[in-house]
DNA sequence: AACATTAATGAAAGCGCTTTCATTGTTTGT
DNA sequence: ACAAACAATGAAAGCGCTTTCATTAATGTT
């Protein structure tokens, strides 16, 4: 492998002007720069990026943590990062944080290990503080699908708030006046603003919110079958859930107390995940922008760690979107 | 961030003898050890993986490619590729190649200008010509999902022709004699095995393989639906097809002209997506060991690159597995 | 034509490690 | 007690780049 001496030797000119026709940063002669690109292509050059990042400070690397590296849901926003990063020569270092405290941390030093120039972080469990300590510290992160008031700038969150609303409102607009819901976890933020949106599409259509229609569920699709078991003995037409899993736990359930979906109940998931098109009936969710933020997160970081597309507008808040398929019907 | 020359200060030994007890692989006296040690705990050091990279050779890097970064199938290995490498300090930088000559080429030089150790590769369209002159170079490989006899030993592959004998069968042990298939993109290894295997159990069957009863899909929820539109003036009573997208598909369109799933049809897939668990009715179909492909594909780069785990068994050949669901009925 | 600027270049230090090789200090055998 | 063998250590070179600083060449000014 060639290395910047071999190419400075054949040009015929020192190494530092090699290294300047590479970064490009400074002024060379046309002369040189003409000498040197032959030189790199006749041995077929390439840099070694490691000793660039050695003698740069600069690793080129920007670390990626996720809930989960398997799960469509954080897999096509990787695959978007991953593609974005790229385009501008900078390597993904992924790794997951499985929705725990301690293993987010450790995900986080791992990467901080790997001499990241940067993170781009999707955390569940880690507590703000940790965060803003780490904003001290010298590497630069965005958050996804987490707001820390204080670097604001650097988050990246949906509207769950929104589309707790939309969700709610779904099965509203199609005259559904008893309504339950199965919730997500309460530590988890956007469960909590999903809640707070179903809520608020209630108060404004003049319906109150009935705790004995409520149950708090875990996120998982046990969660939803238990709560529809739970609630079963009280009435109601339409029920929304806070996820898609929650979602078809909940239809299997119905089925087995042998409700005949949607006819004699509505169903509202959230996610829109890939098998809520397979669902039977096929699920009407909410669906949030995950390309459009990890995009957004990789801009981010282009722009403010890298310097690149410094013009590029950057906005923080995306809208989530009803995506209406057959598991609601009108209430008669 | 301190050095490895402030650790030496401060535990009163040259840089050579701290890099000796970091890398343990050179005796260092017990209280040299122990004063190397506390220094490095006092100062919080954290060797600079960039500088060991570059003096070293090594960069504990290992280049992962795959089809798409998004899509459970894929994800799901990578979860298990990237857990396995952190657990031994690698570092997995993954990309994608989309099944296009031209983009797997260019993530393979991709991974290759990161200066991996070694890459773990999901190729569907690079020739193997391209991949033995691959591997005249230095850069160690494995294959996943695809093998080349002169490299068997670095190649990891599921018995697809195997698997496609088990869908087939799974029918035929149903009582089934009329059993159509929708085949993958000819161009695909596994979908070719996948036919052959069929066609094994039908022969074994005592069956005749009728090409009237096969279309050719492109592994889409769009070729299944063309795959069924097309043989639906033809009569059979059930059938396989070569993922799980395309029997999706194959129901959509049966249930469109009519039919009652499973009673008028059985219909079996292949890959076990999440959403198989999901469909109406569920669909029985085929699990390829994923999970355990690409953990010992990290075991062969992590054995053969690193020399760890140097007495661990690799094999070759996964063996899938059929999942039995409600796709399927009795032909009476 | 003499001088002041500016532009282009090269020499060399340094990034933080690993590893070779020479040099100590220590043990063993006789 | 003394040479021979060995174990532990340190000095220093080197990995392939970037970047500072000094130097030289080119250009402009009066």
């Amino acid at each position: 492998m060639a290395t910047i001496y071999q190419v400075a030797d054949l040009a015929g000119v020192s190494l530092a002007t090699v290294s300047r026709v590479m970064n490009g940063n400074v002024k060379v002669s046309d002369k040189s720069r003409a000498k040197v690109q032959s030189a790199m292509k006749e041995l077929g050059y390439q840099p070694n990026i490691i000793a660039q990042s050695l003698a740069s400070n600069r690793t080129n690397r920007v670390g990626v943590l996720v809930s989960e590296l398997s799960g469509p849901f954080f897999s096509y926003m990787l695959a978007v990062v991953e593609s974005a990063l790229r385009e501008e020569g900078k390597h993904a270092i992924i790794t997951a944080g499985h929705s725990d405290v301690a293993k987010e941390q450790e995900g986080i030093e791992f990467l901080l290990g790997c001499r990241c120039d940067a993170l781009i972080l999707h955390i569940d469990a880690v507590s703000d503080e940790y965060l803003l300590k780490l904003k001290e510290r010298k590497v630069p992160f965005s958050l996804i699908n987490h707001r820390i008031d204080d670097i604001a700038d650097c988050c990246f969150t949906v509207d769950n708030e929104q589309g707790g609303y939309l969700a709610a409102k779904a099965v509203i607009d199609m005259g559904h006046t008893k309504i339950a819901y199965i919730s997500g976890p309460e530590f988890k933020e956007d469960a909590r603003m999903r809640l707070e949106g179903h809520k608020r599409a209630l108060a404004e259509a003049g319906l109150t919110f009935d705790e004995a229609l409520h149950y708090r569920g875990n996120y998982n699709e046990d969660g939803g079958k238990a709560g529809f078991d739970k609630l079963s003995d009280q009435r109601f037409t339409a029920l929304v859930c806070a996820n898609d899993e929650m979602a078809t736990g909940a239809m299997y359930s119905a089925r087995k107390h042998g409700l005949d979906l949607p006819h004699d109940l509505s169903i509202v998931g959230y996610d829109d995940q890939v098998f809520a098109r397979y669902t039977y009936p096929t699920l009407t969710t909410i669906k949030n922008p995950i390309a459009e933020m990890g995009s957004m997160a990789a801009k981010w970081v282009l722009k403010e760690v890298y310097n690149i597309n410094k013009s590029e507008i950057i906005h923080n808040t995306f809208e989530p979107k009803l995506i209406i398929r057959n598991s609601i019907e009108e209430n008669i």
